[in-house]
This record gives structure tokens, sequence and C-alpha cells, in this order.
DNA sequence: GGCGCGTTTCCATCCAGTGGGAACCCGGCG
DNA sequence: CGCCGGGTTCCCACTGGATGGAAACGCGCC
């Protein structure tokens, strides 16, 4: 924990992928730098990170500062601030799902004392936009914001088994690691796992990502009919071995009634576009 | 809702205060433009709130459709981009707080089944963190990231109870808004209020925002004591004129034990700090 | 006191950002 | 069918903001 500094240096093979030369790109370069397992960072560690020169990195960061994207606290560490957070919740996928999908979630929660996770698909990866937990739940890596793998969690076979045939094709040829025993790592098997899934409208994971855990999910429809997140009650093997094939009728129900809900309130909702054109007048600079 | 083009040209009287003219400014220009009331902006839009010339917001918006931080839909519409709601994620700020007190604000909804609402102080506004909700409340207006003024809200007068001194006076300075006829506009009796909140560590608010809604508050404080946050419960005035007065004990309670909580789990924790200088390498540039 | 590490500031160079303008796209209309 | 107007995209010569090496600074530590 009190490690000194393990710079990892990834600066030598940076460029990878170009990052741009725009300022922009800088910027974003510094941002991307912040993780869940880095969260703060000094002015050393940034320049490490993104491989840009300390003076230039140290500029840019006073000005987000500035703009209020980062935060500098007293000890010299930077985080994100306040405004990215509150630019972000403006993000119209995990806004409009989780408005409308909290009370269910909620239910189910309710009814089943476990972790509930919602999920969209962002990239090759599980992008978790919303957990519902409480103290009578067993705790799981999982938060929101966090992201994994699709092939080896419930949501990701849900989400993978309805995404384009690029993507499942994509993934298989990245090749399936191999988290425990238990995870798919023969294409076959998980091509057809994705057909039952498709079939049977739930996907069940036990142990696939992490021993001790697992976990059912079912598929989240948007109004246009097509898979838009995955809906998962997460626990831990020991209590809840069988049990959570119990839990599957309400899952199924919580997903079916967060797909109706979506389909009437948000057709021509606000979150369908919200009619451009209509201009109300900037917020008067906050801050 | 289907207005024709009503652009209320915020541009003659721009640079009130001086928006800066590096890039990274003008950048935040267009991310700014966004808000609750105007999620999707097309071109122009963005061109007539931020002021910049068009190629300037053409040019700019393609990096950052580039770079995830924003999306554009086929229809020319931009939108804030899922990169920008996952960084967002990342602001320790709500993320802890989230975190710790998810499972008390549960509890307490289940108690009371309203809404209940977790809110930070943010300049001289009320930062709505987090709302749970079911389909047995009343609905409010309040959103996830939408802010309220400080007098007229029961987070709003506990958050500004135990704030500074010349927050206190600013607030009072800048005129405090009418919003109902029960509307606190007073100085003398806001700040005769405020001290009754800081004696009884509990804040009532009977439709001084909107008529029809009453809330209680609570302070949450932080492991030095400091208040962080404040929690609410917020209903209908006809469906519980008076039971409101019910549920404080619980409202009080789930406070303290968020408190406590923060306290403990959090004293050393990853959230302070996290500490600097145990650097993982970066995650292998996304997308 | 001096050393090392990290942060902050400075400033001459230069290239990316700029923005006016033109081309383009498209749906509506005479 | 061709014209029109509003919005979007593209272009490119000019210039001022971005750049980053380097030096100064601050500080904890031996």
């Amino acid at each position: 924990m009190t490690e000194p500094t393990i710079l990892t240096m990834t600066a030598p093979r940076e460029d990878a992928h170009k990052p741009g030369r725009t300022v922009s790109s800088r910027v974003f370069a510094l941002l991307n730098a912040f993780s869940q397992e880095r969260p703060a960072l000094r002015l050393v560690e940034l320049t490490a990170v993104t491989g840009l020169p300390v003076s230039t990195v140290h500029r840019i960061a006073a000005e987000l500062v500035e703009l209020g994207a980062l935060k500098k606290e007293r000890d010299g560490t930077y985080r994100i601030g306040l405004r990215m957070w509150e630019l972000g919740s403006l993000c119209p996928q995990p806004r409009t799902l989780r408005d409308v999908s909290l009370p269910f979630i909620h239910d189910l929660y309710e009814t089943t004392a476990e972790n509930v996770h919602l999920a969209v698909l962002d990239g090759d990866e599980v992008l978790y936009v919303e957990r519902v937990w409480g103290r009578r739940s067993v705790d799981v890596v999982s938060r929101v914001g966090g992201r994994s793998p699709l092939h080896a969690t419930g949501v990701g076979k849900v989400l993978l088994a309805h995404a384009p045939r690029e993507l499942q094709q994509a993934v298989l040829a990245a090749g399936l690691r191999r988290y425990t025993p238990r995870t798919i790592v023969m294409p076959g098997l998980l091509m057809r796992a994705l057909q039952e899934i498709r079939e049977t409208g739930i996907a069940r994971c036990a142990e696939e990502l992490s021993l001790g855990t697992v976990s059912v999910a079912a598929p989240i429809h948007g109004p246009d009919r097509r898979v838009v997140a995955a809906l998962s009650v997460v626990s831990h093997t020991v209590t809840h071995t069988r049990s959570l094939a119990a839990v599957e009728p309400a899952l199924r129900l919580a997903a079916m009634s967060i797909s109706r809900e979506l389909a009437k309130g948000y057709a021509g909702g606000p979150e369908a576009g919200g009619p451009p054109g209509t201009v109300t007048p900037i917020r008067s600079a906050a801050r």
C-alpha cells in the first residue's frame, strides 16, 4: 500500500496508436491517465503515464484545474473534478437507462438481497452502468464505471450474444482469455453458449471470471427491440449455489419491465433526441 | 417542445468572465454547452451557445468525437459520450459517497417509500449526487447531476448551515430568490433557520422551492467531522403533510450511519488519497 | 549544509490552431 | 426541375498560443 514509487513507465513504447498531436488529444491523454486503480495522480505520475513532457503536463493540468475538470489536492495530487462528473452525468445512455430501470432494479434487489448489475456494451468490453447492493449482499469486485470482459461474465455473454457478428468474431479472434478453470476459452463452446442464451433469453455464469462468484443475466431491449443493456444478479457460490435459479423468473420479469418502460416512456421522450432546434439560453457560466 | 429555433444568442455579451483563449478552454466551452435541458446540440447550436466561429466548433467537436468525449448521432446532433461518463464516474467525491451510502439510502427508501436524495455543495448551489426512488414514490423534479438553490431546499439549507460564513454571506448578498410564497427570502429569517438547523441537526423544507413538495434533510459528516453532504427524504404535501416528521428519526439514523461508515472505512482507504506513488501501467489505450 | 527529487516558472521557437470563406449537401418550394 | 436557404464540411494562408528544454525553486532527508 505504501510502496515507494513503482512507476511501470509506459513511456518508452508510447504512440502505440498515434495518440494524435492535437491539444485536445493531450488533454484527454491526461484525463485518461486516471482510472479506478489510479484515481489520484501526481505530476510526475501523469508525465510517466502519458509520456508527455513535464512542463506540458503541468500547464495543461493547471488549465484543467482552472476549468474544474481536475481538482488539485493540497498534497499535490490531481483527481477528476466535480465538473467532469457533472458533464458525464449528462451522457444519455447511462442516464436514461438508469432513470428508467432503477425502480425495477430496486425491487429485484429487494426480493433477492443480492447484487444487481446493469451493464452496457462498450467496445469489446462490458461497462457497468449501475449497481445496487446492500448490507445483505455479498461484495463483488465490479463497480459502477468499471469494465469486464465479454466472454466471462453473465452480462457480457448476454450482450455478446445479441451483438453484431463482427464483434463476436473480433472477440473470438482476440482470443478468449482464461480467468479461472471454468472460463469458456474454446470458441466453439462460446458460440454454442451464445446461441443458447439467445434461445433461452438468459445467461448463466458460474465462476468464469472469478472463483466463488456466480451470476445470471438477462437482456434489456430498447424501443427498437435491439438489446441495449443487460441486467444481472450476482452472488457467491457458497451462499447460493443453486438458488440463483430461483431468481431467474424475477430477473426476467424485471428485464422485460424495463424494456417495456423504455419502449413506452422514451420513444419520443426527452431521450429520443430532445427536439434539436429548441435552445434555451446558456446557463450563466457557473463557478 | 417542438418550437423552431429559439436561439437566445448568448454570444453578443460573451466573455463575461473572460473564458480564456486556451484550447482547453474552448474544448470545455463546447462541453459546457450541454446541460440537462440541452443534452443534444447541433453544430449551429453549439456555435450559438459558445459564441465560437463555426469552423472552430466543427473541428473541435470532431476531435472530441474522435476521443469519445462526444457522440455524433446520424441526425447530426452531438451528445456527451460514454467516455465522459466513465471519466466522470472516477470523481472521488460522488463515487465514494455513493458507494458508502447506497445501502443506507436503500434502507431509508425501503422504510419510507419516498424519494431519497444525496447532495453535496458545489459553488453556491446544491448538486444532487444520488437519488433513489421507486414506483411507490411521488416524482419530483430533481435529477442526479442536477442543481438547486441553497436557500430553498432541505439539503441546501443543511449544507448552507454548515458552510463557511463567507458562503452564507455571499448567498445572502446575492439575494434570496423567491420561488414560492413560502420561500425564505428574508436574510434574518434564513440565518435563524440555519441556526436552528445546526442546533437540531435537521432541516425541514415545506414548499419553499415548489408548491406541493416537502422534505426533511440531515447532514452527513466526513472523517474530519466536517459536513460533506446532505441526505434528504422528499415527498408530496398532500400525501404526507405531517408524516415526514415520522421519518426524521430514520433519516437521522441513516445520516449518522453513513457518517460513521465514512469515518471508519475511508479514513485511510482508497479515497483518502490512494497512496500516491503506486502506479500501475496505463490501461492500454482503449478504443 | 548539501543532495535528490519533484514542482514551478521562464521564454525563444515554431507549428498547430484559427477562422473567413467557399464548396457542398439536402429538403422544401415555386 | 432548378432555384433557394440553412446547415455542414472542407480549405488554406496567417499568426498567436502551445511547446518543452532548462533553470530556478521548495523540501525532506542524510
